[in-house]
DNA sequence: CGGCCTGTAACCATATAGGTTACACTCGTG
DNA sequence: CACGAGTGTAACCTATATGGTTACAGGCCG
């Protein structure tokens, strides 16, 4: 059931892409083409992974881009259930 | 390799929940406790599914909301792979 | 000291989700 | 026919998110 509190995909992409390879941030990003201050922003979590940065990540590091933008569904999911107590919707499968 | 073009998620949402519950919309989007406009927007597909839109789906129907979501990457990822050969990205991995 | 890397603040443009209100259209039914 | 229900959607507002540029402060090292 996944209980446990996925890491968010910068950590992840620091750790197995970056640092493998002994890349800086400002060099990492000039490759993936995209401005210093938005890699930073990913890899210290404070900003997602958008589908085309997932598309970008997957050519650079020959991933897919599925897996970047999977990891992303399960940090937002694993936050956004914290709060469904708080939301108040009726049931309506087994109406 | 999964080549076909995705169902937009709102799409799956009418044909597999809505319409064997004979619900109409504005009913559903009562449930939901989202406007009508909302729910709308995401069947017509001009919205995509969010974290908290999911969760709220997984109560009312009584699903996992990580479907939902995955449904919704599955699509943007389709749209934003189609861009894939106009992104300037250096390939690291091989390096 | 001086250069390099880093995080980040400030500020901008753009996009998206969501809300309210209002309008026009299609149906079914009295 | 007339009316109400359901629907899509436009207009307008707010809040949030990505991403860009520029600039600054701090750490590390030759």
């Amino acid at each position: 059931m996944k209980m446990h509190n996925p890491p968010h995909p910068g950590e992840v992409l620091r750790q197995l892409c970056l640092e493998p390879l002994n890349l800086t941030v400002t060099d990492a990003a000039r490759s993936l083409g995209v401005s210093r201050k938005t890699l930073s922003s990913i890899l210290n979590g404070h900003a997602g992974i958008s589908p085309e940065m997932a598309v970008r990540l997957s050519i650079a590091f020959n991933t897919s881009s599925e897996s970047w933008l999977n990891q992303q569904v399960q940090y937002d999911l694993w936050h956004a259930e914290k709060n469904r107590k708080s939301l108040h919707v009726d049931r309506l499968s087994a109406a």
